[in-house]
DNA sequence: AAAATCACGTA
DNA sequence: CGTACGTGATTTTC
C-alpha cells in the first residue's frame, strides 16, 4: 500500500525555530542552524515512525499570494522575521536535495495550497496521505485516509488528527472546521472571528445548520448578542472562509510519481552536515535511515464482525471453541490507583474475528462471555497478558486458559530486544504492517468485508477503535503461530509453558496487593533527609567560600576540584573526569579535604531524599505502594520493577535501611484477614551455589555441603592456613574474589576495588583458580562453548545470544565474553527464584492460607503474612524455595520475620 | 526541546 | 578494565 507523506517546510521550520534556543545552535561561522536541526529532527522521526512510500515538503515562495491580494492584511502584524532564521529555509532545502527528497514551492500559493493539491491527487490515486504541518488549515484535509500529524509542544509530540479527533477537539467534522475557523478568527493569519463567538458557539451553530451557509441562510434567526455579532461581521466570515479555503487544483511541475522514497546521497549527506556541523543527529539519521530494514510484504487483514447486544453466546460458539483464539482488551488508560478499566474486547480465532463492546452487553451475552473467559480449556492468547488481565480483573472479569503470550515468547526467543511492541513483532515475524491509527488498518479491515454496524453518527470513532483492535488481535493469533516455530527448542517451551505464563498470575497479584507504607514515617523521614541536605550543601559551600556552585553538577565540581582546588585528576569519562563517589572518597584520602566530605555527604543524603520523595509520590489512596514488575526487560531472565522500583531500596547503610522500615505489614483488615507480620525470605550466596553446580568443583561443592561460612572456608583453601586462621581480611579478599568471578571480574578491577596492586590481585586470582581449578575451566568453557553455539543457557534451558562474541572490536567481544561468563549465572538464578514463586504461591492457595507474596527481589521474597499462619508459611516457604531446583549443593534459605521490611531482613 | 550522560541505589 | 537493572538531575545538541 502506497503512504504520501507531505511536509509544511515553513510551518515547521518556523517552530522548530522557535522551540530551540537558538543561541545553542549554530556553526562557527556564527549561521544559526536550530530550525535546521529541530526541522530534520522532526523529519528523522516522522520518517522513521511512518515509513512513506512517497513524500514531498511544501514551502511559501513569499507572502504574496492571492490571499494577500484580496486582504492586504492577511498574516500581517506578524512580528517580522527574526535575523537568525532568515537563511535557515535554503539549509533545509540543501537537507532535503542531499536526502534527494522533492520540495515543491510555486510562486503565488501558500504550502497548505500545495498540499492539498498533491493529496487531492494521491486519494484519487487510492494512497493513503499523512501530512505533517503546524497550520490548522490543513485540518480540512482530513478524513478516513488522510491523517495530519500536527506538531503540540516542541518537535517531538504530534497529535495524529483523525476526523473523530478533530471532532473531539473543535466539535465539528474536519470538512466544516474551515467553516468554524471562519467564525472564530485565526489570529496566526491575522483573520478576526467575530466577536463573542468561539469554537463552541461556532460548533453549535454548525450542528444546527449544517454548514456555513446554512448559518448565512438562517443569519436572522440566530439568537443573542453572538447572533446580532454574527450579523454585524458577515462580510468579514465570508471573506475569511475564501482566504482559509485551501486550493487543490495548483499547477504543480510534479506529479505524485515523482514523489516516490529515492535513496539518498551519502556523500552529499556527509558534505551538507559537515557543512552545518551537525555530529550527533548525522548518527541519529545514518542509524535511523539503515534500520529500516525489514520491509512488509502486507498489511494484517481480518474479517470481523462487531457483535451485537445477544449475539455473543452464537458467536463464542460457532468461532471461539475450536482452537487459540487470540485477546486484545481495550481499557480506559492506567492510572497510579491501578490498572485502565477494560472497554471493550478484540477476539480473533484461526479464521472470523469479532469486538466486544463491554458496555451494554446482555446478561446472556454477559453470561457467555464470564464463562468463556472463565474456561481453563478455551485456549487464549494475549500480547502482554498481565496487563490486559488486569483491566479485565477491574471490571470484574476473571481469565483462564492462557496459554500463550506473544511478548513473553519473543522476549525468550530474543530476550535483548529494546522492546516487544506488537507492531515490530508482526513485521519481523509475521513480514506484516501493523499500524494503531491512521489508514492501514482501516485498508486492511475493509479488504475482510467488515460489518461494523454501529449508527451513521457514532460510525467512525468506535468503528476505528473496533478495527483496530481486531486487527491486533489477528496479528496476537497469527504471532502465537509463529512464535510457536520460532521456540522450538523444547527447554524453551517448557520455560514459557510452566514458568512464564504462569508467573504472570502471579505477578499480577503482587502487584495488585502491593506493600504498605507507613506514610507519616516517610514523611518525616523525607523532611529530615532533606534539612540534611541543606546543612551538607552548606558545610560543601563554607569549605570552599562559595555558595553559587551547583553541587549537583559534575560539570561545576570538576571546575572546583581540578582547577579552583588543583585536587589530582581522576579517572576520565567520555566528557571529563569523574566524580564519582569512589573517586572523591578516594581524593578524601588523600586530601581530607572538608568540602570532599560535605560532598559525599550531600550526595548521600540527596540520594536518600529523592528515594524517600519518589515513594511519598507513589503511595496510592490504600496506603500502600503497587510496582509493576517487568518480566521482558533483563535480557538474563530477571524481573524488574519499575514506577516504583522496589528493587533498590537502600540497605547497605544505616540511614538507607530507615527506608526499609517505613514499608509495614498492612493494617487493614482485606475480607477478614488480618496481616500480622510481613516476611523475608532469601537465598543465600546462590549464584556461588550456581556456580559450584554448573562448574561441578568439588572444592565448592564441599564447602555448601558441610554447610560451613563459605568465604573462610574458600580463604583457608586459598591461603592454605587453617579455617580458624583466615583473618578478616583474608576473608574479604576472597569474599569479593568470589563475588567478582561471575561478572567477568578482572585482576585490575579486583585490584581497584580491593585497594591492592594489580599483581597482588593477580597472584590472589592465580592462588584462588589453583584451588578451585573447577571454576577456573568452567568459566573457560562457558564462553567458548558460547562463542560455537552462539548463546548462553541457563540450567533451565534459557538461552541468551551473544553474537559479539566473535567480533573483531575487542571492547566489544571482551564484553560479550562477561556477559556469557554472567548470563547462565545470573539467569540460572533467576529460573530458581521464578520456579519458587510459582511453587510458593500454589503451597499457600493448597493450605488454605491467607498469606500473600508481595515483592521479589532478584534473590529474595517478601510476603505478608497472616495473623496465625507465621509457622505454617515460614515452614512452607523454606520448603518451596529450598525445592525449586536440584542442585548438586543444597538451596540454603533464610527467613525473618517483622513489622517492617527492615525487621524482616536478617 | 529532546537526547545523552553521569551518578547511584539494589542483586 | 564487573553483570543486570531504573530513576533523576544536568549537560549537550550545535
Amino acid at each position: 500500500m502506497s503512504r504520501l507523506l507531505l511536509l509544511d517546510g515553513h510551518s515547521l521550520a518556523y517552530r522548530a525555530f522557535f522551540a530551540l534556543p537558538v543561541e545553542n545552535f549554530s556553526t562557527t561561522t556564527g549561521q544559526s542552524t536550530n530550525a535546521v536541526y529541530g526541522f530534520t529532527s522532526m523529519l528523522i522521526n516522522v520518517l522513521r515512525d511512518e515509513a512513506p512510500t512517497h513524500l514531498a515538503v511544501a514551502f511559501d515562495v513569499s507572502r504574496q499570494t492571492f490571499r494577500t491580494q484580496e486582504y492586504a492584511e492577511y498574516k500581517a502584524g506578524r512580528a517580522t522575521t527574526p535575523g537568525e532564521f532568515v537563511g535557515q529555509v535554503d539549509l533545509i532545502k540543501q537537507v532535503l536535495d542531499a536526502l534527494r527528497i522533492t520540495h515543491v514551492e510555486v510562486d503565488g500559493y501558500e504550502a497548505d495550497d500545495i498540499i492539498a493539491t498533491l493529496t487531492g491527487q494521491a486519494r484519487s490515486q487510492d494512497m493513503e496521505v499523512l501530512i505533517l504541518s503546524g497550520d490548522r488549515d490543513a485540518f480540512q484535509l482530513v478524513d478516513d485516509r488522510t491523517l495530519l500529524l500536527y506538531p503540540v509542544r516542541g518537535v517531538s509530540e504530534t497529535w495524529r488528527m483523525t476526523p473523530e479527533k478533530v471532532e473531539e477537539k473543535y466539535g465539528v467534522r474536519p470538512e466544516r472546521y474551515s467553516d468554524l475557523a471562519a467564525m472564530v478568527g485565526e489570529s496566526s493569519d491575522n483573520l478576526p472571528g467575530v466577536p463573542g463567538v468561539g469554537p463552541k458557539t461556532a460548533a453549535k451553530w454548525l450542528a444546527a445548520h449544517g454548514d456555513l451557509s446554512g448559518i448565512v441562510s438562517a443569519a436572522d434567526q440566530l439568537t443573542g448578542k453572538a447572533g446580532q455579532a454574527l450579523r454585524d461581521h458577515l462580510d468579514q466570515v465570508l471573506r475569511n472562509r475564501r482566504l482559509n479555503q485551501l486550493v487543490g487544483d495548483v499547477p504543480l511541475e510534479v506529479g505524485i510519481e515523482d514523489l516516490q522514497a529515492r535513496g539518498w546521497d551519502r556523500e552529499e549527506v556527509h558534505r551538507v552536515f559537515d557543512g552545518l556541523e551537525f555530529r550527533v543527529l548525522r548518527d541519529r539519521l545514518f542509524s535511523t535511515l539503515e534500520s529500516a530494514e525489514t520491509e512488509a510484504e502486507d498489511g494484517i487483514e481480518v474479517a470481523g464482525t462487531l457483535l451485537q447486544p445477544g449475539a455473543v453466546a452464537a458467536w463464542l460458539e460457532e468461532h471461539a471453541t475450536r482452537g487459540r483464539v487470540a485477546l486484545v482488551v481495550d481499557a480506559e488508560p492506567r492510572t497510579a490507583a491501578g490498572p485502565g478499566e477494560a472497554t471493550g474486547l478484540a477476539l480473533a480465532g484461526p479464521e472470523d474475528a469479532a469486538y466486544l463492546p463491554l458496555a451494554d452487553m446482555e446478561p446472556e451475552d454477559e453470561g457467555a462471555l464470564v464463562a468463556w473467559l472463565a474456561d481453563a480449556s478455551r485456549p487464549k492468547a494475549l500480547h502482554g497478558a498481565k496487563e490486559q488481565v488486569a483491566s479485565l480483573e477491574a471490571v470484574g472479569l476473571q481469565v483462564e486458559g492462557i496459554v500463550s503470550d506473544t511478548a513473553l515468547a519473543a522476549y525468550l526467543a530474543r530476550p535483548d530486544q529494546r522492546s516487544y511492541d506488537l507492531a515490530d513483532l508482526a513485521l519481523r515475524y509475521l513480514r506484516r504492517e501493523l499500524r494503531l491509527e491512521g489508514g492501514d488498518a482501516a485498508d486492511a479491515v475493509s479488504q475482510g468485508e467488515l460489518d461494523l454496524g454501529f449508527a451513521e453518527g457514532e460510525q467512525d470513532a468506535r468503528s476505528a477503535a473496533a478495527r483496530s483492535a481486531m486487527v491486533h488481535a489477528r496479528a496476537v493469533h497469527d504471532l502465537a503461530e509463529a512464535l510457536d516455530a520460532e521456540l522450538a527448542d523444547e527447554e524453551e517451551q517448557h520455560l514459557l509453558r510452566e514458568v512464564e505464563l504462569p508467573l504472570v498470575g502471579v505477578l499480577r497479584r503482587m502487584e495488585r496487593a502491593g506493600i504498605a507504607v507507613d506514610l507519616d514515617a516517610l514523611e518525616t523521614l523525607e523532611r529530615e533527609f532533606a534539612d540534611g541536605v541543606a546543612q551538607a550543601q552548606q558545610d560543601a559551600w563554607a569549605a570552599i567560600e562559595d555558595d553559587t556552585v551547583n553541587l549537583g553538577s559534575p560539570k561545576q565540581l570538576q571546575t572546583v576540584l581540578f582547577d579552583r582546588l588543583a585536587l589530582p585528576k581522576t579517572r576520565r569519562t567520555k566528557t571529563g573526569y569523574t566524580t564519582d563517589a569512589d573517586a572523591l572518597a578516594g581524593l578524601y584520602a588523600q586530601t581530607e579535604h572538608p568540602f570532599l566530605e560535605a560532598l559525599l555527604r550531600h550526595r548521600d543524603v540527596t540520594r536518600l531524599r529523592v528515594t524517600a520523595e519518589g515513594l511519598i509520590k507513589a503511595v496510592a489512596d490504600d496506603g500502600r505502594i503497587h510496582t509493576t514488575f517487568q518480566q521482558t526487560i533483563a535480557a538474563t531472565g530477571r524481573l524488574s520493577s519499575t514506577e516504583p522500583n522496589l528493587q533498590n531500596i537502600p540497605i547497605r547503610t544505616a540511614a538507607g535501611r530507615r527506608i526499609r522500615e517505613i514499608f509495614v505489614v498492612g493494617s487493614e483488615r482485606s475480607s477478614g484477614t488480618r496481616y500480622a507480620t510481613l516476611m523475608s525470605a532469601d537465598y543465600s550466596q546462590i549464584e556461588m551455589r550456581i556456580m559450584a553446580h554448573l562448574s561441578g568443583d568439588d572444592g565448592l561443592i564441599e564447602a555448601f555441603r558441610a554447610g560451613e561460612d563459605l568465604h573462610r572456608f574458600v580463604g583457608s583453601r586459598v591461603f592454605g592456613v587453617d579455617q580458624a586462621d583466615v583473618t578478616p581480611e583474608m576473608r574479604s579478599k576472597v569474599k569479593a574474589m568470589s563475588y567478582g568471578l561471575a561478572y567477568g571480574l578482572s585482576a585490575f578491577g579486583l585490584s581497584k576495588q580491593l585497594g591492592i596492586s594489580t599483581a597482588e590481585a593477580k597472584e590472589l586470582m592465580e592462588e584462588y583458580f589453583e584451588r578451585f581449578g573447577g571454576v577456573r575451566d568452567y568459566l573457560r568453557d562457558v564462553v567458548s562453548e558460547a562463542r560455537r553455539t552462539g548463546f548462553t543457557e541457563t540450567i533451565l534451558g534459557r538461552r541468551r545470544h551473544l553474537h559479539d562474541l566473535t567480533s573483531d572490536n575487542r571492547q566489544r567481544r571482551e564484553m560479550a565474553e562477561r556477559m556469557a561468563l554472567n548470563a547462565p549465572i545470573q539467569g540460572s538464578a533467576a529460573d530458581i527464584i521464578k520456579v519458587a514463586m510459582l511453587r510458593t504461591e500454589a503451597a499457600l492457595r493448597d493450605a488454605g492460607l491467607e498469606s500473600r507474596m508481595l515483592l521479589q527481589v532478584h534473590d529474595e521474597l517478601v510476603l505478608e503474612v497472616a495473623a496465625g499462619e507465621e509457622v505454617q508459611v515460614e515452614a512452607l516457604v523454606r520448603e518451596q524455595m529450598g525445592a525449586a531446583a536440584e542442585l548438586s549443593v543444597p538451596l540454603d534459605v533464610s527467613v525473618g520475620l517483622g513489622h517492617s521490611w527492615h525487621e524482616a531482613a536478617h
